[in-house]
DNA sequence: ATAATATACTACTAATGTCGTAGGAATAAT
DNA sequence: ATTATTCCTACGACATTAGTAGTATATTAT
């Protein structure tokens, strides 16, 4: 079970993209600088995000991306699954029909019991719980 | 974030020799077909799970296989990470080093959330418990 | 107008991993 | 000996990932 650089670098540009609400459109060449992502990369990421609603862009020169809704109405729940796909997938907790044993399957209970785990986590949190989360972090680091 | 069927199929017969427990040996085109899967697929599987101490083998004729502990001393998170590898393998949450950022990225710090949560779940099941859950499923049946 | 700056879109590719298939060797029971 | 079983290694088809590359299009600045 792994998670994709897709995933990560994805939210990781939410995240940078969070941060710079409220400063006009940011840049793929700064996030991806800022991040470490390609840049080519990261524009078919940003092309997933925005056809998905999460973030919208304006085009030409001093133009760039931004949020499209505000960071604590965007679970990490919506832009994970956008990304990453169903949480856990595997076929027979979604298509009851997948598998004759389905009913009786003790293993797909298990699975719908780690699906409802991560996305319990992952509902949790919002993007502009992220934020808060790097400014205690930045002000800790400080106070060191 | 998928689910192999390594996985999937490694536990379903790790299950199946749960429930074989006192009965000896269990062949491995028993499991197979009980399981529906490769004879020569589920070979592999095994090798994997005896390298790792979970199950034992007998060989030739009326060989098998048998579970090298009691299904109550046998987590399912155990043997999960032994086919699937780390739960949500992410570089830096095992790399301290990995990434210059990692002290304060709270990406991380979610990956760690989502990893401590699968596990939370994987290590509360006992192979002993989906035997016990199987059973129970069946005189439901029974009783419908 | 023209140049510069950005996003938008499409196509391609190298590497990797998954999910098997195939064939035979070793071992034990009958 | 024959049969049944595990054990071991090699191979292959397929899908996915993680990019690279090039070009088109839109907007701003000069």
């Amino acid at each position: 079970m792994r998670l994709s650089t897709r995933t990560r670098y994805g939210i990781r540009a939410m995240l940078e993209l969070a941060e710079n609400v409220g400063r006009g459109p940011l840049q793929l060449r700064i996030i991806a600088r800022r991040q470490d992502i390609s840049v080519k990369y990261l524009d078919q990421l940003m092309a997933i995000l925005k056809s998905a609603g999460f973030v919208r862009s304006i085009r030409g020169s001093k133009g760039g991306y931004m949020l499209a809704k505000a960071p604590v109405q965007i679970k990490l729940s919506d832009v994970f699954c956008c990304l990453e796909g169903p949480v856990v997938t595997v076929e027979c907790t979604e298509n009851e029909n997948y598998c004759a044993r389905a009913a009786d399957c003790v293993a797909r209970q298990v699975w719908t019991q780690l699906q409802e785990a991560v996305m319990a986590v992952l509902q949790s949190i919002t993007f502009q719980d992220l934020v808060d989360r790097t400014k205690d972090k930045k002000a800790l680091n400080y106070q060191i």
